[in-house]
DNA sequence: TTTGTATTTTAGCCAATGCTAATAACTGAA
DNA sequence: TTCAGTTATTAGCATTGGCTAAAATACAAA
């Protein structure tokens, strides 16, 4: 093949928008890249030429299979090298994002395949975000959010949704780790803060907005 | 900063170009780049507007300190690279270019950074090339080709210049690796072949092709 | 149903980097 | 010193992927 790393990014965007079920809006990808709306439809057009996905103005894009393939490689990529810089390379779970979004468009398919094998073929990268498999299946991934969890049941944190640095050093801080064991306490009522408790015993409280970009697993079903 | 990674390599390859005497032409940029000499016009003069070389009409180029810099910043990583793919990542010897090639461009300092001191501050990179110096200092490297090398004198091989992969993948077979003891035993006259005897007395013919891109160092001087 | 606001698209532009074909400049041999 | 051949530059064009400003469309509220 030979994409263009833009062209790589607007599929890999599209991608997560729609399993988050975000809605792939012209504004929601353009936020999502940083570029102007008027660049999106620009390239919504191109990519539908290149039957990377399907596009009608004013109605947003949906992948076809093979934009569809795409995504799931770069996704891939990106997060077999979010765990590899980090389980290999000694980088921190906030430093490797950024690494991995350049390194994701560059690396070839032996390289691909060398640190899937040097990790065991995980399911996994720091975050709790699934790795595609080779070909193409997802793995299962945390769907509840702390804000949505039930009060005083033990869960497991499976995923950590936002990759900005400084809030990822603070979860760290406090022990909200993919893995942790974790339990609501309280919920304060019209989207206020959560009590949670640690293992150790710790409380903690997180507002909405953290709480929310937390997902946890039941803890009996264990991945 | 942030450079092109088109703007890398045309000054990756000058600053080659340059160390190796081989002139700083159009055609020979265009060439190593394989791209037309129109398209090194073009660039030359914008690298000049940019102070990264200095440029005049029909008389090639030249780096300015600024573009040696980062010239020796791109052949860093290229090299650490290389090193790292063979040594941690299990390429091998006519693998590691290529991936390198890309990769050279997007890798962080920091990523830099930790493959240096994973590889313990490496000098060379696995065709021999000197690794330069996060300072710019770049080590010595062997300069005497087997095509001019003395007959009957213990050498070591320091250095392999082609990175054609077919031709690495014969000289690793017949053992003429940097580190290798080598003599040359007699040279055909009017560059014709040089037979060569390797270490548990294996002797070889090797083409003036191939023995002029192998560099050796005298045996005593070790590095 | 109308209308104001928000969203999306269109139009026109720009920079980077490549290309080919035509022209100009150099260089070495006669 | 001249001229043929080689090398380099110019001119003009294409593509990718951005941008802004203006126009079109969609949507929600009155």
């Amino acid at each position: 093949m030979g994409l263009s790393q833009s062209v790589e990014d607007y599929l890999k965007v599209i991608y997560v928008l729609e399993s988050e079920g975000e809605g792939t809006t012209t504004t929601n990808i353009a936020n999502a890249l940083d570029v102007s709306s008027a660049s999106v439809t620009n390239m919504l057009k191109r990519l539908a030429k290149m039957n990377l996905l399907e596009y009608e103005s004013y109605k947003g894009a949906k992948l076809t299979d093979a934009g569809n393939k795409i995504a799931l490689e770069i996704l891939r990529h990106h997060r077999l090298l979010e765990l590899y810089l980090k389980e290999v390379m000694g980088y921190s779970w906030d430093e490797v994002h950024d690494e991995a979004e350049k390194l994701e468009h560059h690396i070839s398919e032996q390289f691909e395949d060398r640190i899937a094998e040097l990790l065991n073929h995980p399911t996994h990268d720091p975050h709790g975000d699934p790795i595609p498999s080779k070909d193409g299946i997802m793995p299962t991934m945390a769907q509840l959010s702390i804000s949505e969890a039930e009060e005083n049941t033990p869960y497991i944190i499976g995923r950590v949704k936002d990759q900005d640095p400084e809030l990822l050093r603070y979860l760290e801080k406090i022990g909200v780790l993919p893995g942790s064991k974790i339990e609501v306490i309280e919920k304060a009522p019209f989207d206020g803060p959560v009590k949670i408790r640690l293992e150790d015993n710790i409380e903690q409280m997180l507002g909405q907005a953290v709480a929310s970009e937390v997902y946890v697993l039941e803890a009996e079903k264990q991945p």
